[in-house]
DNA sequence: TTAATAAGAAACCAAATGGTATCACGTAAA
DNA sequence: TTTACGTGATACCATTTGGTTTCTTATTAA
C-alpha cells in the first residue's frame, strides 16, 4: 500500500520524467525509442520509467523482446485530487476534470 | 531565470511541504506556528519554506520579529499549465481552472 | 537595561537521487 | 545455430536532499 499521492508527485518532480510522460501522450514507445530522445543511457531512462510506473503514470506491455511503455492518464488523479482541495477556496471545476480523466482510462 | 515549472513541481514533491501549503491555505502562519504542527525542528521547517518560496508557492511578510508565511495560489499555475497539455487529449476544463486560480491572486 | 523570543545561517550527516558501466538473459534475425 | 538486439539487474559514484545542532542577530517584554 504505497502512498499513491507521494509516488505520483515524486514521479513528476523530475523534468526528464515529465518529458517522458508528454512523449508517451503522443505515442507508446519502447525504452530504446525513448532513449533516442535523451542524452543519457538506456539504464538511466529505464530507472525513470520505473519511477513513473511506481507512480502509476505508465503501464508496460511486453511485446517480443521489447517493452512498450504506455501513458496511464488515470495516474494523474492523485495530483488532481490534491489540487482539488484548493478547489473549495476557489471554484469547482477541478472535480469535473478529475472525473473526466478518471473516466478516460478505466 | 529559474525554471518555474521545475521549482514548483519540486516544491510539491515533498509531503511535508504539501502539508504546509494546505495549512497556509487555512491561515497565514509564522515559522514557529508551522513548526508546532510537525515533528521536526524549526530549522527544518524553515528549509521547506525556502523551497516553497523558490517554487513561488508562498510569500513572506516580515511582521516585527516574525515572518508571516502566506500561500500564493497563483504559484500553482505552472502545475496547471503542465496538466493543461493533456487537456487537448481529454477535455477543456483545466484551462478554465487555471485562469480562475491565476485571477484569484493578482 | 536585561531577558526572552523569533528567526537566519552555517557546518555537518545519513540517505535518497540521478547518473554510469558492466554483465546476464530472452528473443529475433542471418 | 550463431549472432545481434532489447531489456533487466547490479554495483558503483557524485550530488542533492532532508534533517540536525549550534551560533548569531533582531525584536519584544520585564
Amino acid at each position: 500500500m504505497p502512498d499513491q499521492t507521494q509516488s505520483c508527485f515524486r514521479a513528476l518532480a523530475d523534468p526528464t520524467r515529465r518529458d517522458i510522460v508528454r512523449m508517451l501522450s503522443a505515442s507508446d514507445m519502447s525504452i530504446a525509442q525513448l532513449t533516442d530522445h535523451f542524452d543519457m543511457t538506456r539504464a538511466a531512462v529505464k530507472k525513470h520509467l520505473t519511477v513513473l510506473s511506481d507512480g502509476g503514470l505508465i503501464t508496460v506491455q511486453p511485446r517480443g523482446r521489447e517493452r512498450i511503455n504506455c501513458l496511464n492518464p488515470a495516474g494523474l488523479a492523485p495530483v488532481l485530487s490534491w489540487l482539488e482541495y484548493f478547489d473549495s477556496f476557489w471554484d469547482d471545476k477541478l472535480a469535473d476534470l478529475k472525473s473526466t480523466i478518471e473516466g478516460s482510462q478505466t
